[in-house]
Parts: structure tokens; C-alpha cells; sequence
RNA sequence: GGUGAGGUGGAUGAGUGGCUGAAAUCAACGGUUUGCUAAACCGUCGUACGGGCUUAAACCUGUACCGAGGGUUCGAAUCCCUCCCUCACCGCCA
């Protein structure tokens, strides 16, 4: 949610942001439409303040009235209030209209995106931030999609999970599954040692919660909800671990706060369809590792580039060819104000596999969340948050598969090997 | 799931209709004292949104908030209703 100095001192930035993400006039006309509400709340507000304190001071000289015996007067005084208590209800149905038009505006308003996001449409608009510059792995003839390979190997059943449950729902076994948890070991650890606090939350959220990192109201349907208890299962561990700092006001001596976390994540993805479902490049559970930061405002895009190094190390050390992305404005996502991200080259499938996206988004979410912190003139202002995959593990898997098949097998990377407890899959 | 007790500021905790945005203690912060530490003493010590003054801050002032929402009343932390949560015991159980 961005605050409202985005629409009275930041406007004309907030309107060029916003064209970035391809706003036409019609929707451009929201910005001012907030300015006008929040020119007319301050209005209520004055005159609401008003008609509060007569009636509280005249309550505080009734019950004087009433002590010494001054009935009349306080009779008196009483219709006076009864009267000034119409306009003030009257003024507070205003007053609710008006707070209930600014939310579902704002609600509807994205993150402005920063200065160096490119211009675009969609996702052939992104700019590469760092391309692969080695030589793309070879694969002998007769190499295989990853799909193909836990065939072979036994290393996951996508029938399987369609019984169990349906599409999307894979169920990995054998050394899939051993794959799998040294992944999710190797990422926490590598992590860990960055000095990121593990955490392991909840997986399923409140309304609350979903709101405040911003999964409500705008992807509401995105998510599985449990209706009889009216929770959500997360579609990413971001969500949980950033309610962490919910209505929290940090000290500003406790940046940077760097929190890291393995969840399972769970979407719908109503609308996917096509190539891109097929195997593991598009499921409805999957891991990840996420990493979440809060930072001071100065510092953000510092922690910003520390994440970005942090990813690369992860990829390197899994010795997978890769590229980074810059989001252009028409495909960031809603709350972000900088995205990077990360696609591994598949070279079986001849495709760029997308492993993580790592985002800076101001104080779009803290504002949401009131995450604040005391500055060192003592006064609270709104913190940066951060978050990024690092890494998600469905399609680590399917990059490391695939491109590190040879006709003897599967070679599991050096750097995973002491969590694989194998060195070959075969 | 059943029964009972309860939810007050960073913590403990007083407060059953107006003098309470909230006692007291502790913690924290600033200062005095001190060779250092400790102790003692003094002071500060919620958040949000308005208005005034101002370049701004400081400052002054108003409103709201005592789990959430609604109600009664001139007036609610205090009374009533609904919901949520916590604790204890019982039941069930991975």
C-alpha cells in the first residue's frame, strides 16, 4: 500500500511509476481521486475532532452539574449533546464511506517502481541484468526432460500424485526424495551461514496476515483456503515470516533483520495451462527456501545486492548456467519496486526455467504492516522489506536433472553431495 | 468438544460509570554523584490521525485507541451482547 505523500507532494512521480506499469488514463485517474478522499478525510476529520470535544467537554459539566445539584442546566446541556450527537453520526457514515473508497483504492494502487525498472509490457520486455557468458552445458543425444528421467530413475510420480490428490501434487521418491531434502538442507544452511535467523512458521495464515504482505485482497483465489476455519495455506514462506514484524517498531540498532525459512508453498495457478505445466515447471506444492529482510531505508538496496550475490553463490556452487533478469514494469509484481530474477537454463528443454525472484519493496508492505523503526531523531518511520527465493526447488530439480545427465547418470554437484550422501543417480 | 477463570502501556499490575490515556513497581533512556562498577537521587518514558504555529523541527492543542466489533448512557477500561484469543481442569488424540 503506498503511503499518501504518493499522491500530494510525489504525484507526478507516482503518475510516471505508474504509466511504467502500463496504467492508461482511466486508471491514472485513481491517484488524484486519492489526493481529493484524503483532502476530504482531513476535513471530516477537523469537524468530526470539533463536535467530539464539545460533547466531551459538556459531558464533563454535566456530570458538575449534576454533583452540585443543577439540574436544569444539565438537562439542558444534554439535548445539546443529543443534538450535536446526530452530526456527528451523520459525520461518521462520511467518514466510513470515505476510509472505505481510500482502501479499496489503494488496495488496488501497486508499488511505484524504481527508477532503473525498463519500460514493458511483459516478460519479453525484461532486461538481462547478467547473461550466462560460458558455454552452455552439452548434452549427448538421446538426453531427456526431466520428467522422462524419474522415469528412469524412480525419482518422482506425478501419477502418484494425481491419485493421492491431483495435478500438480508430485510425489518424489527414492533418491528424488533424498534430492529433494539435501536441497532444502543445502539452501538452509547456505543461509545459515549468510546470517539469516532460521525460522520454521506456521503454513497456514489468517486473513490478517494474507492482507498484510499484500496476498489479500489482490490474489485472492490464488491461494487454497480452508473455509471452515477461514485460514490460508501459504503460497510462499514469505508470507508467514514477514507477519513476524506486524506491528512492530524496531529500534533502529536491530538492522538489519534477516530472517530465512523452508516451507512448502501452495497455489492454485488457476488460469496455467500449456508447456508450461508439464513435469515439475509448474506445480501446486512446491519448496523453496526464502529469505526475508527489513532494512533501513538507505540500506535497501545494499541488502538488495547482497541477495542478488547470495542467489549467485547458491547456483554457482549447484554449477547450474543461469541469467538474471531486471523485471521491466509490466510484469514486476504488485507490491514490488525492484525485481531481479533468476532463470536456469534447461538445456533439454531448451528453455529458461525461472528459480527465483528476489524484490525490494520499500515501505509498500511495511506500510501495510506498520513495520516501523525509531529513527535517531526518535521518530518512527517505515522500514524496507526484502524478500527472495533462494532458491525454489521444484525446477532446481528439474535444472539439475537434466542438465547434469550423462548416459551413466545423474551427477549430483560437488557442493551437494555431503547432503546427498550419493554422488551419482543411476 | 465440555466447564471455569481471564485479556489494561515494553513487563508485572491497580483500576466496577465522570477527578483515568490510565496508579504503582520493574525494565529502558537521559542526567547528577563516583577513581571504576554498583547503589542512590532527579528527569523522560505509548501509538495513530487532525488543527495551530513554523521553511522544518521543537512546541501548543484536539480526537481515537485498555483483545475485536456492536449496544446502553449526557459520559464506558469499568455495564450489556456477539466474536476472537489465553490459561486451568476434564474429554479426545498425532
Amino acid at each position: 500500500m503506498l503511503t499518501l505523500n504518493h499522491f500530494s507532494e510525489l504525484r507526478d512521480k507516482t503518475i510516471l511509476g505508474l504509466k511504467k506499469r502500463n496504467w492508461d488514463d482511466d486508471k491514472l485517474g485513481w491517484v488524484d481521486k486519492v489526493a481529493a478522499l484524503d483532502i476530504e478525510r482531513k476535513e471530516i476529520q477537523t469537524e468530526l475532532d470539533n463536535l467530539k470535544a464539545f460533547s466531551n467537554q459538556a459531558s464533563r459539566e454535566i456530570g458538575n452539574f449534576m454533583k452540585s445539584g443543577q439540574k436544569g442546566e444539565a438537562e439542558s446541556l444534554k439535548s445539546q449533546v443529543a443534538r450535536n450527537k446526530i452530526r456527528i453520526s451523520d459525520l461518521e457514515s462520511r467518514s466510513d464511506a470515505n476510509k472505505s473508497e481510500m482502501q479499496e483504492l489503494l488496495y488496488k494502487i501497486p508499488n511505484i517502481p524504481h527508477a532503473s525498472v525498463p519500460a514493458g509490457k511483459g516478460s519479453e520486455d525484461n532486461e538481462v541484468f547478467q547473461d550466462w557468458t560460458q558455454p552452455m552445458p552439452s548434452l549427448y543425444d538421446g538426453a531427456l526432460p526431466h520428467w522422462e528421467l524419474a522415469d528412469k530413475y524412480n525419482l518422482f510420480d506425478l501419477k502418484l500424485g494425481v491419485k493421492i490428490t491431483g495435478a500438480g501434487f508430485p510425489l518424489y521418491r527414492g533418491k528424488g526424495a533424498k534430492l529433494q531434502r539435501a536441497l532444502i538442507q543445502f539452501f538452509l544452511d547456505q543461509a545459515t551461514q549468510a546470517g539469516y535467523e532460521e525460522i520454521i512458521p506456521p503454513h497456514l495464515v489468517n486473513a490478517d496476515t494474507a492482507t498484510a504482505t499484500g496476498q489479500l485482497p489482490d490474489k485472492d483465489g490464488q491461494m487454497y483456503f480452508c473455509d471452515l476455519d477461514k485460514l490460508y495455506l501459504i503460497p510462499t514462506a514469505e508470507v508467514p515470516i514477514t507477519n513476524i514484524l506486524r506491528d512492530e517498531i524496531l529500534d533502529e540498532k536491530e538492522f538489519p533483520v534477516k530472517f530465512c525459512g523452508y516451507t512448502p508453498c501452495f497455489r492454485r495457478e488457476a488460469g496455467s495451462y500449456g508447456a508450461d505445466v508439464k513435469g515439475l515447471n509448474r506445480v501446486h506444492q512446491f519448496d523453496k527456501v526464502e529469505i526475508v529482510r527489513a532494512e533501513h531505508p538507505d540500506k535497501s538496496y545494499q541488502a538488495l545486492n547482497e541477495m542478488i550475490e547470495h542467489v549467485k553463490s547458491l547456483l554457482d556452487k549447484l554449477e547450474l548456467p543461469y541469467r538474471i533478469l531486471r523485471l521491466c514494469g509490466g510484469d514486476m509484481g504488485f507490491t514490488s519496486a525492484l525485481t531481479f530474477d533468476f532463470e536456469i537454463y534447461s538445456a533439454a528443454q531448451k528453455r529458461w526455467l525461472e528459480v527465483s525472484s528476489v524484490s525490494n519493496f520499500e515501505t509498500y508492505q511495511s506500510n501495510r504492516l506498520k513495520l516501523r523503526f525509531r529513527n535517531n531523531e526518535g521518530k518512527t518511520q517505515l522500514a524496507h522489506t526484502l524478500n527472495g527465493s533462494a532458491l525454489a526447488l521444484a525446477r532446481i530439480v528439474a535444472g539439475i536433472l537434466e542438465n547434469h545427465q550423462t548416459p551413466d547418470g545423474i551427477l549430483i554437484p560437488k557442493a551437494l553431495q555431503s547432503y546427498t550422501g550419493f554422488s551419482i543417480i543411476s
